[in-house]
DNA sequence: TATTATACTGTACATATATTCAGTATTTTT
DNA sequence: AAAAATACTGAATATATGTACAGTATAATA
């Protein structure tokens, strides 16, 4: 994706406006009456440009031919996957790990997030996280001292605070007095950390 | 909002189905092309008939004009008010109780809800509902033993568990150790169901 | 320095598209 | 029993719209 000029985002802006405004797409005509422009030419070739940047698609000979395209992966701006059971060593993302989407604003909870994750387990009950909740999960390494995080340990997906002890040794502790801490010796054992709770879901 | 019928409902859907893939709305020939129509004026009645009962906007003379009115919608998305403490006596929905609103898709809970109740408290404790969690609230008197009920009693709002022991006694059972049922004599005590906890939101 | 990208005006035109009119037939409502 | 709504085919047409072509001018890039 390469720079949009300050132009090509006021017709880009404009685009996005009018779908919203009215449901479908601006013609080159509408633009040039929301921009200001005398020639349907000029908003055509901002099209244009934007389209070879890849803001926008254009269905050529089409009407109204117009979809701005969402610059992050495929999934569409609001569908967020349900990761439930995480098959062990495959990517938490993986098609076949999502059970669902869930439909959600992307401001909904305090940080940006990526993926729903169900919780198996009573290991956080303490602080009201319980079986099938869903965490929103935000994919970060950067964690501190007293985040919920989302941690890789062999073939395990754990949710537990996080608590680095020392250089090399990290702590997992659950809120529940009948599991134990994990520590884990990052020498000799390798963790992942997937990322960390920015916010939960019950549905029931 | 009248009835729709069922090919009516399969041009409702080829629309909003068309929207999602491409962007824009369909012409009158992409719905035959979609359906099976072998004329355009097929398309054309059918959305002279959605658009009187209320299912879609037209914009007259313009391409792709059809703009699908959401407004019942499951897909649509509201503002919901979050009601903190409630002033005794006060109805729980009046302004001056809102602390603010959240926006959420309407369908996001497994049933409909009317307000976020923020709660006070640990009485819930042990089936995960914290301190300043919102519960998803469908108002409704129509509750069930089990359910989890926001109740009024007196001059408090309260969430617990609901279990009607006779005709003239319920209990409000708390999830907590720490806290004792509540014994209402509805001859003698005023008891009012607000609704029921359909879902909870935790933002941190 | 030549070339490309940006940022426009203005005209023209093929075609994509909405929309009307004329029919036919069945079902639902009044 | 009549009227209205539903559910289509088929043809015709005005216009809404994309898009090419001809210019002008400035800034960025090679």
């Amino acid at each position: 994706m390469k720079e949009i000029t300050s132009q090509q985002q006021r017709v880009l802006d404009c685009i996005q406006i009018y779908i919203k405004k009215t449901g479908f797409p601006p013609t080159r005509a509408d633009i040039c009456r929301e921009l200001g422009f005398k020639s349907p030419n000029s908003a055509e070739t901002h099209l244009r440009a934007l389209e070879k940047k890849g803001f926008i698609s254009i269905e050529s000979g089409t009407s109204r031919g117009i979809s701005v395209n969402n610059q992050n992966n495929s999934l569409s701006e609001n569908e967020y996957p349900v990761i439930g059971l995480v098959a062990a060593g495959s990517p938490t993302l993986a098609e076949e790990n999502i059970e669902r989407t869930i439909n959600c604003p992307k401001s909904f909870f305090e940080s940006d997030f990526d993926y729903f994750l169900k919780v198996r387990g009573l290991s956080m009950k303490d602080v009201g996280i319980m079986e099938d909740d869903l965490i929103a999960v935000k994919k970060t390494t950067d964690v501190k001292n007293g985040d919920i995080v989302i941690a890789r340990l062999e073939d395990e997906v754990t949710v537990k605070f996080f608590n680095r002890k020392s250089s090399n040794v990290v702590e997992l502790e659950p809120a529940n007095q009948d599991f134990e801490n994990i520590v884990v010796n990052l020498e000799s054992e390798q963790l992942y950390i997937e990322g960390k709770s920015v916010g939960l879901l019950r549905r029931s």
